[in-house]
DNA sequence: AAATTAAATGCACAAATATGCAATAATAGA
DNA sequence: TCTATTATTGCATATTTGTGCATTTAATTT
């Protein structure tokens, strides 16, 4: 038994899909154009496997969804209001750059 | 050295602040009036300690800010849009519950 | 200056995560 | 049916993370 739960609030396991490199890397990929598994694998340089994991845990939080187009399962964006997320993200971070930059350079 | 760096792109820093049931009670907490760690240590049933590791990990990507107000440091959102990621990722959560919900309920 | 309160830090440890390898399952096409 | 390709699933492992305890640091107020 776990001391505490650390992530019983939906939330935070929707986060945590989010904070990983290779996932982030995925959804920007697949927002450009829908892709499925092993496309992604020469993208990213990781193992077949985990590229599939990552898949799974992006669809488990609702952020991707995939369609079977013969062999293949394409993945695209399920909601657009992730890529607000990530995008949000982005620029609060571009602009806490500039703002710390600006702050050491005195 | 590890085999590969998981989180060198900020926005995975970013996220994985969120990532955490605690500290999304934390930013929850603070938006609605400033907050000290020693107020928030009561509310959160973790050593006071453990809230100032979160409290840097906030604000070390900018999601909050800290005053000194006598002995304390009363912290609050330093970025307004890191609520708006707090909001959508809810509703993307909500809508999806519901979506699952019809889904199974057939 | 001394005492008190708040915040940060060092240390140890349990739990969770990302990863790769190997094997399995699933399925389309010959 | 057989084959080839794709995706998923154990299993093991190194790294990371969240946590608590004890201590230290910082700073205010008496």
């Amino acid at each position: 038994m776990p001391k505490r739960m650390r992530m019983s609030d939906s939330r935070s396991r929707f986060f945590m899909a989010l904070a990983c490199d290779q996932r982030i890397k995925i959804l920007e990929l697949i927002r450009r154009k829908e892709m499925c598994a092993c496309e992604l694998v020469p993208e990213l340089d990781i193992d077949q496997s985990v590229v599939s994991r990552h898949l799974s845990q992006l669809r488990e939080v609702g952020m991707i969804e995939g369609q079977k187009q013969g062999v293949n399962i394409y993945y695209s964006i399920a909601d657009e209001r992730v890529l607000q997320v990530l995008d949000l993200a982005k620029e609060i971070l571009q602009d806490l750059f500039e703002k710390r930059q600006k702050f050491f350079s005195v």
